[in-house]
DNA sequence: ACCTGAACACCGTTCAAGT
DNA sequence: ACCTGAACACCGTTCAAGT
């Protein structure tokens, strides 16, 4: 059912003893570790096994290493997972359509930022509910944008685009809560299409006898529009954010 | 710094020997236990001590019993987190003010649904991110609305205010994505404000010069606009529902 | 400098045994 | 019928010790 990660997928040992023998570095595997190696394993082992699966010891063994290894290189195990966050978020950075402040306007601006955090959590199904469930260092520091850098970006953005203090807040509040509602149910809706196969179709619909409204949309309810929809909300997000640069 | 709930604080021992000798029931303590108490006091921990130090072995000692006992009215910890979610949601069918099915237009009737729902999640805020992400048996079945009777409830009143399969279907979506940034959001802010104490207002403005946007907004984000937020999103989420029904 | 062994205090869960 | 003791296989985390 569930495929154990193997320890040593990472062969340190193979050659290691031959570089040793000659007192050099080897080549290229016997990479000492680093906080970053070990926040990459996380970040692939969430997005491979899922959140529940992955423990100190297990990580260690994935890289070919004890647990207590883990420790040098981070505090702790809740401090991988806020870690494993930023990492995450972060990737924004690397995405060439995601852009710094706004030079086609705030609208467009804010389409990029969307998307790009869009981008971000389908990339991540299995990591995203961390991004938007984690507690957050500060209250504006609101999922899914989460890292100062994009809040920064997001306030200064709009404040060049003649947003006021008041405005910048509300529309922050507006575009957050959006995101988050809108991905984390359209990553969910990824998950759970792969779900256990362990009940049948019938067994599904017969339980449903006494909710007959369900039974009958289902096929309506199962289909995704997910993308579509995002366009729009996103969208009508944007139009009202006009009314709020515009109050007062 | 962490205060344990300590074991006993049910005396079932007090005067469970003095009714075991009469051969009788006692009075009203030594009740058997039961699912509905288990998961009670499950619910009640989590509001009170928040999830992470939610164990069976420490449920087990609130109610006086071994962890073990526990297995008898719930299959395990999983399913337990379950009945947890069924159970708060289930607590809109109590509130007043929630209605099974439109008695004055659909408008109305969501809206009662929205501040049902919103009400629960402020009066668990520790245990509403469980809602939130808690995977959910069907694809169907969205965060936070999650039970088949509400889904039920929306589908068939949507219905019969005139609503086509369709249109029910993407203001259900539209509707469940809503709530879920919004109250989500709405949640963890409340968390984060009686959150560690251990950093000083000075370290935060320090650590926040490179951000000179986000320390100069600090007020103006951390001010609290929810529940008026809450009531404008939600105007401007039935104004579209209004488009969706028209929709050919 | 980097990793490990051994240990501690916890987990969830099982099963045969007690009353 | 209901609960427990003992056990198993896991956790996160510490610290002195190894190389």
């Amino acid at each position: 059912m569930s495929d154990e990660p193997r320890a040593g997928s990472t062969p340190a040992h193979v050659d290691g003893d031959a570089a040793i023998i000659r007192g050099e570095e080897p080549p290229s595997a016997r990479v000492p570790l680093s906080r970053e190696r070990v926040v990459d394993a996380a970040v692939v082992f969430i997005d491979e096994h899922g959140l529940p699966g992955l423990s100190m010891r297990r990580l260690g063994a994935i890289l070919g290493v004890e647990a207590m290894s883990l420790y040098r290189y981070v505090p702790g195990r809740e401090q991988l997972l806020d870690a494993v966050v930023e990492r995450i978020v972060d990737e924004m950075a690397a995405d060439p359509d995601v852009i710094d402040r706004p030079e086609h306007g705030w609208q467009d601006f804010l389409q990029r930022l969307a998307h790009g955090i869009r981008r971000v959590a389908l990339r991540h199904p299995n990591a995203f509910p961390l991004v938007a469930s984690r507690p957050a260092e500060a209250p504006w520091l609101r999922p899914p944008l989460r890292s100062l850098r994009w809040v920064e970006a997001f306030l200064v953005g709009l404040g060049d685009e003649g947003f006021g203090d008041d405005a910048v807040a509300e529309a922050y509040r507006a575009f957050t809560s959006f995101l988050l509602g809108h991905l984390l149910l359209e990553v969910a809706s990824l998950g759970a299409d792969l779900g256990p196969l362990d009940v049948v179709e019938e067994d599904v619909d017969s339980s449903l006898a006494p909710y007959p409204a369900v039974r009958r949309l289902k096929p309506a309810l199962r289909q995704d529009h997910s993308a579509m929809e995002f366009e729009e909300s996103l969208e009508n997000l944007l139009q009202r954010m006009a009314l709020i640069k515009d109050e007062r």
